[in-house]
DNA sequence: AATGAATGAGGGTTCATTCAT
DNA sequence: AATGAATGAACCCTCATTCAT
């Protein structure tokens, strides 16, 4: 199909148009694949096809299959963790809001991408790729859990929140929103059984921002007694 | 587990009494491979090994590796809801420490055990082998909702929680359970950065639990507005 | 399942009825197979199942599956060529009879006999096998064609046949016998596409014996012209 | 086939020029080693050797080894018999010479070319490939026989033939030539014991063409008795 | 003598990667 | 820069053969 232009021929707009956009196409069409299917089920040319090239393009841009999958996790993990964190610091107002604010802003911008998915990926992913588990944890765990502990901590020096272990109710805010990102790109993408993620995170935020409020009577006993015979 | 016998040791005993405990060594095997490293990722030989076995005898007792695979999920997928369910039934006094109980002593179990290896493989091969997530979905999900939805529902309605909604807290309950499940077997896996899943656990429950109690005030508007500037 | 027997038991009788007709079922078994599916085709067990006894013991009788095939062609050759031999020498009649005569009975013996079918086995086989081409040149092919030529030679010295080629004479009797036992192994075995092979024998031989008969008109030219353009 | 270049020669036309060429080479490499190992005995490797390529080029152009030997079988039953037909119709003079015409030259170009182990082939093979059956019959032996058939029927109302089962003649005058080709590629490929097929195939198609005639003296008895004893 | 669990070499097939065009 | 034919290492799976029972 595609005929030898005769020289001097200017090139096509198509192409023109795409020359800088290949690795981007190639990411995006990776990140769909290595998702859907997991990087070592993925196949090389299925990616490039995703993306309107041949096999051998991809290979101009990725010099192997791994460092392609480097590429789209990387890509798909650049924070806005620094912007944020000033915002934070400037805040005077109460924390409950402010969390509740944030966490759901940041919630509904990422699970609508497909950023979404690398959550899924690392998930599936890491124990094979070490490098990029160091990565992920500096560059996106710790400084977001330092994010939003700041926060907690400040609720509790202020004395509108309980004195909760700050560690455990970071991850008790954000776990279900990365699981609900997880989810859409495993079970909810084969399942009719959908989650109304929406509803969900507003009202998973607001119970616990209510549960760190004073008026909720805190436990009384750490480990709970069984209801009777083995649970 | 096959200990190298001292020398001089009569072989006999051996293939007697492996011939029943194969399978379910196999199982094992495959279940640490296939979580550590995916299933497309894992060779079949490596399984066997790990097993103290051949690449054939593997194939004695699974005809491919995508039954091998889906023995695998079923085997660790049996559940104790239904025990569980009667115990609920039985139950007379307050909703929490039910709650608080049953979600506790669950996750004690099944985070200690290989089996919680099996979200991790879930999660990150459902979407290649959509049977594995509609039995899933009925045999673990929905039972288990109904399970823990119907705690949250008698609370409600004995007057004892806030009118939350049913769906959501199930979720808020569980998901990060199941995500301190997937992160064992993924990232805490590879990196230092460990979680005290023993305490998480019960903060978390009581946090959410203490969030469905009247005493805290429940949000006064759905979504709410930012602090400032874009998150 | 097999229960050891107290000693001094006596042997069941199924048992000892089989026992020295082991080697003789397998090498039934085998030759079904061999000829149904071929030498490479056809596993061992398959053999030993057909026979009614386990891998193993098929061993026990046959250091290879390859002695076990050899054990098949040569156990299925055994000709009564000697004997006919003999016959021949004392006749002292016309040859056309005696031909048609010998040729309809043993093709009838043959082609309904499971023996029939290491003619398709040979056919199949013989270039892996090369020691078989030997023996069966030897043992069936030269010794055949040395009786089946004798008595075109008779007749042709009588002057109750024609002067025609000895050679070819016996081939155009034989191959046809051969090939329809071929036929019955091979594509007979596959399609409702029948040949009805009693009449075909009957009709063939007498049609060769009528063609060596002085009364037809001997061809005037070797190599026949074409009809008009290319055939 | 592929000659070893002089030194310096420029290696570029290679791939060029394979490219098309490429499914023929293999198909005519697997065929050969079909007819000379059997299909179950020849390896993907071993037929990709012989085209001179690699193992991954032969399923570049025949997705499995199966598909490769139906594309061979396929390939090699392209049969001239509508060219041949049309001929047979304009014949004029007697049908003994036209028979002979046809069948000696049919079989002279077959035997000699590589096509002739095709027949081998499908006696060695139908029965594990029963589509292959259902398509020889109806595009081989069911217009084979219908045109020579024709022939010989012809002669009957012309009064050239006696009256004889035109369906066993037809099996008469062919099924020599068939099996000198099934032989050419099984005995005769490893044993000195030849066959002057040439010579054979001209007496034998003589030979029943004599028989045909009113001439010779049709048999007495459709069943002859024995000569004494058993044969 | 008989069994069948176990083995591991062998062969079909896939796919990441290369490279001539 | 782009292509896709070609390669061959690697992997799944089969099956002839062995051997403890």
């Amino acid at each position: 199909m595609p005929v030898a232009a005769p020289p001097g021929t200017p090139v096509t707009p198509q192409r023109q148009r795409r020359k800088g956009a290949r690795p981007l196409e190639l990411l995006d069409a990776a990140l769909d694949l290595f998702v859907e299917k997991g990087f070592a089920a993925t196949r090389a040319e299925e990616v490039a096809q995703r993306a309107g090239v041949s096999k051998g393009t991809l290979y101009l841009y990725y010099p192997s299959k791994e460092e392609l999958f480097k590429a789209v996790i990387l890509h798909n993990l650049s924070s806005r963790i620094a912007d944020t964190a000033q915002q934070v610091k400037d805040w005077r107002e109460a924390m409950g809001p402010l969390l509740e604010s944030l966490l759901v802003r940041w919630w509904q911008q990422t699970y609508a991408s497909p950023a979404s998915g690398v959550f899924k990926i690392i998930v599936a992913e890491v124990r094979n790729f070490p490098d990029i588990a160091e990565y992920y944890v500096r560059q996106v765990i710790e400084p977001g859990s330092a994010l939003i502990g700041s926060i907690v901590a400040k609720g509790i020096e202020s004395g509108e929140f309980r004195e909760v272990d700050i560690e455990s109710t970071v991850h008790s805010l954000v776990m279900p929103m990365v699981m609900l990102c997880v989810h859409k790109h495993g079970l909810a993408a084969c399942t009719p059984h959908q989650i109304d993620g929406e509803r969900f995170i507003a009202e998973h935020v607001n119970l616990v921002v209510c549960g760190l409020q004073h008026g909720a009577s805190p436990r009384l006993d750490a480990t709970p007694k069984p209801p009777r015979g083995r649970a």
